[in-house]
DNA sequence: CCACGATCGTTGTATATGCAACACAGCGAG
DNA sequence: CTCGCTGTGTTGCATATACAACGATCGTGG
């Protein structure tokens, strides 16, 4: 009967503290924040993230766009792919076919990024305020932590 | 001139400070230490919190567990769909067909519960040991807050 | 020169997520 | 009673994500 009742209350702690449901409503929540900004532009946040990465360190192949963002190469792959189709993202010379493809900012891209600032600085700020200042520092942090963790290996 | 340099600094912070890459990035990798822990039992984390929020609340339609968990309607109906076809949720008595159809757990369900409990305890304990203890009390406050703005509506 | 291993990117399959449109049943106004 | 509204759930379409398997290429050892 004890062992029945530990089972009940793992299971109450499954459905309250279970740190990825929380993890999940955070980022499902924040990025329709930033999602709904930016749609009139027809571009998602993980698409200007990668935008502003490239845009910021240069020509860099997906592989280390990915490792920089902590994204699976799959992901990474599909999303480069729709990007080339909407002309914001194209190939760098240098590369060879079947080896490291650099990719650039194109000039539809840079146009994009400075179309999609002050929407994303908007969504910011309402993210910000959503998550009340000390929630948004604290998620800072524990983003960090997992950075530097997954920079290790 | 003054107004490039402000654009390049917004897209200098739109790669580094971005709250949707960060939240993502958590639950990108918060989620994969629960769903590498319950591989072997083929169950999810969404589909356990599911499982564990009808369990301890008793019968209740789909709408009112996507509405406590703050879940798209259309995202719980696929899950619900998956999860009686593995069995672990069935239609509770009572019911009309158009109108709110109670769900409660089943017998397999109940197992899959029990079996999952000290893998998820596992789980959890690993991801707080990621983030760190004060990065998962920040995070569940986060959650919490939104949480809070979100039963509002 | 060739076979092997390492690296990089693509593709198949499955789940998660969101928005829009739809189907369906009950309820209330006229 | 019928029409239209509301609440509930489903489905179409698109993106995001992960894992596994594959294909292509380069460098190296033989």
């Amino acid at each position: 009967m004890s062992s029945k009742r530990s089972n009940n209350s793992t299971v109450d702690r499954m459905g309250r503290e279970c740190l990825a449901m929380r993890t999940r409503l955070l980022s499902r929540t924040v990025t329709g924040v930033y999602d709904e900004a930016l749609r009139p532009l027809g571009i998602t946040i993980g698409q200007l993230n990668i935008l502003a990465v490239v845009a910021k360190r240069g020509p860099m192949s997906q592989g280390e766009v990915a490792q920089f963002l902590s994204m699976e190469k799959s992901t990474m792959s599909r999303n480069v792919e729709r990007m080339r189709h909407h002309g914001w993202l194209r190939d760098a010379p240098g590369g060879n076919p079947g080896r490291r493809m650099p990719l650039e900012v194109s000039a539809p891209g840079r146009r994009m990024l400075v179309r999609a600032a002050p929407r994303w600085a908007e969504a910011q700020a309402e993210a910000t305020a959503l998550l009340g200042k000390r929630g948004a520092a604290a998620l800072h942090g524990a983003a960090d932590t997992i950075w530097a963790k997954r920079a290790e290996t």
